[in-house]
RNA sequence: CGGAGCGUAGCGCAGCCUGGUAGCGCACCAGUCUGGGGGACUGGGGGUCCCGGGUUCAAAUCCCGGCGCUCCGACCA
């Protein structure tokens, strides 16, 4: 993508309301814009980010077994009645009234609706396990939206459901689900903790919310060393033990009753950014989801729910990562893998230099924004490291004279001088 | 939902108290010089002063009502 004709609107000072780091640097970089208290328009570095995470959360689901389907945000009120949720959900659901008098809302989540879906087409526990999952945007009328994407009350949300025939098959479906979302936490370079929660409205008594630690957290947390150290690649890998780990947030912790060594007690500070819940029957008995057992009765099945939320990931990792300039994307979320500086496109030879690199890592997969404006170094710099792009490759007229360009990461400031030939064959690997 | 505040150019703000020509910085446009960390100079464009009502010869400014947004607290992916 050429700079020059990409609609990139970053912003030289923080507008007001933003009060903590990622809001601000979100504003600032052009990623988001708001249109209405937590609601935001996606601009398109903000968005490419946001179907970055989204398409690493959508892969772990899918290796976990779970099948990707997609629910809509309007549903009927009926549906809710059933579960006794449209009276229990209270104010944070958005009713809607059709042209017809009939009470819609907008669905704050989707436990109804999928069980509607498999009441009409399961029939028998042959055709268990199953997981269904959508990544669908949600609205909970939140009574104070803050902090930018990071509490919205528009939000995007991968949302999966299991359905199992007994508590054992329910348990073994929770744990894919939480080996699945500590994997794709990992591959967007953050470091999950996942701690013992309460089930609140959504009923159920096995639960567990994971927290990403960032140093500007909202809430303090308690952990197990051994949470840094967990290798989610190994083929003997515990979920028990993970599972029984200490981790507490810091209105749960005691330190009297915490048996962790006090050299291997971490502190710090996490955002929450996925719940995952077994609730057994609650509603598969409400809504009449059963399934014909191996003994030929009607069982109700057994139901978890595992939401991860996308678009506040977005906010939560530039929390984790970010400095004084501005963002620093770990590659794998990253909007772009490499800007391209340009540093003079009025000089010929630089240019050219530029658009043959521009060219060639293209061509080799490599994502790239060439900044090709006609602005002084200073604020291609500022732009590129605000955007926080991982790999910054500069040509200027200096280094094309010398046969060289540089290239520095993002995340450590190191410069290298190298040939062009040696910049592709790095960055294409 | 309790408490506090804000609304003036795209962004950040001053002006309001004490009514009388709507301003500053950045951004934007044209030009000149510049050119490796948000450059300089010259010229220029851009405003329902949130909305409605009231007071007044006169309202961005005072009064009343509304709307929107933000912050603190209680609640949440």
């Amino acid at each position: 993508m050429r700079l020059s004709r990409y609609f990139l609107p970053v912003l030289k000072e923080a507008p007001a309301e933003a009060e903590i780091a990622s809001h601000s640097l979100m504003l600032r970089a052009g990623m988001i814009q708001q249109l209405s208290a937590g609601i935001y328009n996606w601009l398109p570095l903000g968005h490419a980010v946001l179907k970055r995470i989204e398409q690493i959360v959508r892969e772990e689901m899918n290796r976990a077994g779970a099948i990707e389907i997609l629910m809509p945000t309007i549903q009927p009120a009926d549906l809710w009645r059933e579960s006794g949720r449209y009276d229990a959900y209270g104010k944070e659901m958005l009713r809607i009234t059709d042209r017809h008098e009939r009470d819609m809302l907008y669905g704050p989540t989707n436990e109804e609706n999928v069980t509607d879906i498999f009441r009409r087409h399961v029939r028998s526990y042959k055709q268990l396990p199953l997981n269904l999952y959508h990544i669908q945007w949600k609205f909970r009328d939140e009574i104070r939206p803050r902090f930018g994407v990071m509490r919205g009350r528009e939000f995007l949300m991968k949302d999966a459901y299991s359905f199992d025939a007994d508590f054992e098959g329910a348990k073994r479906s929770y744990d894919a689900m939480f080996l699945a979302y500590l994997r794709a936490f990992s591959r967007m370079g953050l470091t999950a903790i996942p701690m013992v929660a309460e089930t609140g409205p959504i009923g159920g008594n096995m639960s567990h919310e994971f927290q990403i630690l960032a140093s500007t957290g909202e809430s303090a947390v308690y952990y197990d060393a051994a949470f840094e150290e967990v290798d989610l690649g190994a083929p003997d890998l515990d979920i028990e033990r993970l599972k029984s780990l200490y981790a507490a947030t810091d209105e749960m912790h005691e330190p009297e009753k915490c048996e962790v060594a006090a050299d291997r007690l971490r502190a710090g500070r996490g955002v929450e950014v996925g719940h995952i819940f077994y609730f057994g029957t609650k509603y598969s008995e409400a809504m009449g989801a059963t399934v014909t057992g191996p003994d030929g009765s009607d069982v109700p099945v057994e139901m978890g729910s595992y939401g991860i939320g996308i678009s506040r990931l977005v906010g939560a990792i530039i929390e984790a990562f970010h400095d004084e300039r501005g963002i620093v994307w770990p590659e794998d979320v990253a909007p772009f893998k490499v800007g391209l500086v340009n540093l003079r496109p009025g000089d010929e030879a630089t240019s050219a230099m530029a658009d043959e690199l521009y060219a060639k890592l293209e061509k080799a997969g490599v994502t790239v924004l060439l900044d090709d404006r006609d602005e002084r170094a200073g604020v291609k710099f500022a732009t590129m490291d605000l955007i926080g792009l991982p790999w910054q490759v500069t040509v200027g007229p200096r280094g094309v004279a010398a046969g060289t360009v540089e290239l520095k990461a993002r995340g450590t400031g190191e410069r290298e001088e190298m040939t062009p030939e040696a910049l592709l064959a790095r960055l294409s690997a």
